[in-house]
RNA sequence: AGAACGUCGUACUA
């Protein structure tokens, strides 16, 4: 039982749902375990409805969910962007008790955001006696995603006149806000109190300020971010290459993007989206064809309709239409 | 007893 039972998370966690599925149904007893491996399994990789329905037949076989399945089926809700089912769940949540647990709030609190309700996900940590970082932080993720700018500001006041600390996960949200809205003042605020917390070198934190620094124009600050940063991976290098391309750049986003294969780290996909597009808008045509031609070739990256688009927008702008539409002949996507 | 669980960064996500 207990093989079966780590073989139905293995399947579940893996997507192989039609496997998970046979195994659980071969369990004799059925248990919350079992059950919510399965549930977990449906949130995780789809369909959402079938973890809802899944909770459903737990509970008509007798099985009380305890708060980690109801976390599961809240991702479920999440995923389906059903706010519908998002607040059924939560009324049962409430009912049960289970709203005490911080994992659950901070858990519904999120659903609410991915189904596009602030209002709700704002009642909801407003209503708990308990807010912790995780449910501050989800809810200013849903702001930062679909909300005003200016609002997350006005909660991260909030949360620091709770006291309550803010950590690097709210630093990525609020420079990211700040990034979006064109709030300099604020951003280069927050870098002050990240700096002071000795958060700079955060990988994470470094690359949204890479990228909040280069929406703002600043690309000299972006520079100094980046060069600063003692590890860099994947994602600050993009940052940095994107932000050399959408300042005018072009040059310097290729050096940069030869920098980074100079020191191993290999390009992915978003890379080379970062690295065309900076050609295209600098007008570096030879050099944008020889990377793309180094793309699948050399660096193993399949290229996408993303990355024909670029090409074609590179040619285009350089004038040469009929190598453009040469090109987009060779196009195993539709163009857009 | 053990096995299931929450908020993050760079494209696209219209």
């Amino acid at each position: 039982v207990f093989v079966a039972s780590c073989l139905l998370d293995i399947y579940a966690k893996n997507g192989a749902l039609l496997d998970a599925q046979k195994v659980f149904s071969k369990l004799p007893h059925k248990n919350l375990i079992s059950w919510t491996a399965l549930i977990a399994g449906y949130a995780d990789h789809g369909p959402g409805q079938v973890a809802i329905k899944c909770l459903e037949d737990m509970k008509s076989h007798g099985v009380s969910p305890n708060s980690v399945t109801y976390i599961c089926v809240l991702k479920a809700c999440s995923n389906l962007k059903s706010l519908a089912d998002g607040r059924n769940m939560h009324s049962e949540i409430v009912m049960k008790g289970f709203e005490e647990e911080a994992v659950v709030s901070s858990s519904v609190v999120d659903m609410f955001c991915k189904c596009g309700s602030l209002q709700d996900a704002y009642k909801t940590l407003k209503s708990l006696k308990v807010r912790d970082i995780v449910s501050w932080n989800a809810l200013i993720a849903g702001y930062t995603e679909h909300g005003p700018s200016q609002e997350v500001l006005v909660h991260l006041e909030q949360m620091e006149a709770e006291k309550i600390s803010l950590d690097a996960v709210t630093f990525v949200y609020a420079i990211k806000a700040c990034g979006n809205s064109g709030a300099v003042e604020q951003g280069q605020g927050l870098h002050l109190q990240i700096a002071q917390k000795g958060l700079e070198n955060d990988t994470f934190i470094a690359s949204t300020l890479v990228d909040m620094y280069s929406k703002f124009g600043l690309i000299i600050d972006a520079q100094y971010v980046f060069e600063r940063l003692s590890v860099r991976d994947v994602v600050s290098w993009n940052a940095i290459i994107k932000g050399y391309g959408m300042n005018h750049a072009g040059k310097k986003a290729v050096k940069c993007f030869e920098d980074m294969i100079r020191e191993g780290m290999k390009p992915d996909t978003v890379t080379f989206t970062c690295i065309l597009s900076a050609c295209s808008h600098g007008r570096l045509v030879c050099k944008g064809k020889e990377i793309f031609k180094l793309m699948s070739t050399v660096h193993g990256v399949v290229p996408v309709l993303d990355h024909y688009n670029c090409m074609i927008d590179m040619l285009s702008r350089a004038g040469c239409i009929n190598e453009g539409l040469r090109f987009i002949d060779t196009m195993p996507c539709s163009p857009s």
